[in-house]
DNA sequence: CGTAGTCTTGAATTTTGTCAACAGTAGTGG
DNA sequence: CCACTACTGTTGACAAAATTCAAGACTACG
């Protein structure tokens, strides 16, 4: 076991108004100290957890950048997200007792290990973190729909376009620029992501730059005209 | 209110063992009569729930058949699921308390209302009951995490495959035909949520027929060699 | 029986993918 | 610390896939 296991407590957390003891009060707070008994460090390039393993927790990423990915019998891959800062892994496994999915983390990081047992357990005795493990799972739910509408109904640039937005806008409610980002994950990662080959990923970047709404060092993102992304993903609304 | 109210009991219903009140024993399932106090007919064309409005409950299908979608503010528009018999509608709206798609009967239905608040009263006092409401969203993340897959990274006729496998498989789950099913949605309907035009859908049906692999006259779909349907979904696994 | 909605098919166009070459970058080990 | 190497990213030319537009056929419903 490579898991290091080090003693933390959510109520002092600067992020447990982002995480999953939100709203709690101080009594449920120190009982939610006692369930979250470890973190785990997870190093780049390296899994949290993979298909097929056993379900035992939901992790809080406490610190760094994770992808999860789907992978089909003959090799397909799918990226199916990304998660920073405060959001919760691993409600995939709770239906069949096994992960269906890979969370790789993409830069060094830190999660929180929460007992899922012990977490049916809490919220059996705390109406407020029984419905906010419901608004975690309907809010997967619903960020998962309107990735399938990204999918189902966006051309590249709108893809792209909408990614961005999407990017910066949860970083900057967790204190970052809302123009620039550095991407933590590669063009071919993006690519699965948004339905797209990682050419066309490179391709649509450098179109953005073009038009003067971006500009893109490798990694390193400028959002000069956010409007601008904003009127390529709703081309109507926004004229 | 057009919600007609049925006193009803999933004590005696024959979906039982499909839909929510799943492995609960007799006590349970006596209070869980109590909760489903009402069902509700939902004409063909009309909406269950529609996006913006406030979300009291989860419904239950009990028959008929449904399109879940979502809209953009520039009238984009897409399908994120089908639901038959058995299966529960309404999570999309736990964590705003407010639904974000719409649920469409596709052709006369009829649902069990499960108030939501009464659902989470009882599953703090039923382990059972807890356990298997979380199993049941868990299963939407993961059935959407597949959807990802399909729209991420096939091709239209795998895509097309994948769906058709899918439907008969969730048929013949409750009775029906392996090999023969008529389709509840408009070719509109599937391209949506397989995110392909109405003409791509036909042609593909098409070219399925000349191939030999099904028979097609508008609704009804007759699959002749199943083999060769998951052949084109995985190419590799099945040579 | 008529009409609106649904489905099929063809031809032209657009979008995206594929293949290939090359450039830039970061991490490794001498 | 530098050089090497593997990985990542960009761009071009061409090919493939899917969309768009259009015409017409079929079906089901009132």
């Amino acid at each position: 076991m490579d898991a290091q296991s080090i003693k933390v407590a959510c109520s002092s957390c600067n992020l447990r108004e982002l995480c999953l003891p939100m709203g709690l009060n101080v009594e449920e707070m120190d009982k939610m100290d006692n369930v979250i008994s470890s973190r785990r460090r997870i190093k780049r390039g390296t899994a949290l957890f993979s298909t097929g393993e056993k379900f035992t927790s939901l992790y809080a990423v406490r610190s760094g950048f994770f992808k999860t990915c789907v992978t089909t019998a003959d090799g397909r891959d799918q990226v199916t997200g990304f998660q920073m800062t405060g959001e919760i892994l691993g409600m995939d496994g709770i239906v069949n007792d096994l992960h269906s999915c890979d969370a790789v983390a993409l830069e060094d990081a830190e999660v929180c290990v929460m007992p899922f047992d012990q977490i049916e357990e809490l919220s059996r005795e705390f109406t407020t973190l029984q419905h906010h493990v419901h608004k975690i799972m309907s809010r997967e739910i619903v960020r998962d729909h309107s990735v399938m509408l990204l999918l189902g109904s966006m051309r590249a640039e709108e893809r792209l376009a909408a990614f961005l937005l999407n990017l910066v806008q949860r970083l900057h409610a967790r204190g970052f620029s809302q123009s620039e980002l550095i991407l933590r994950m590669t063009r071919e990662e993006i690519g699965s992501y948004l339905g797209m080959k990682l050419e066309t990923v490179s391709r649509t970047f450098s179109k953005f730059v073009e038009d003067g709404i971006i500009d893109v060092k490798q990694r390193y993102v400028h959002i000069k005209d956010t409007d601008g992304l904003r009127r390529i993903v709703n081309p109507q609304t926004c004229g």
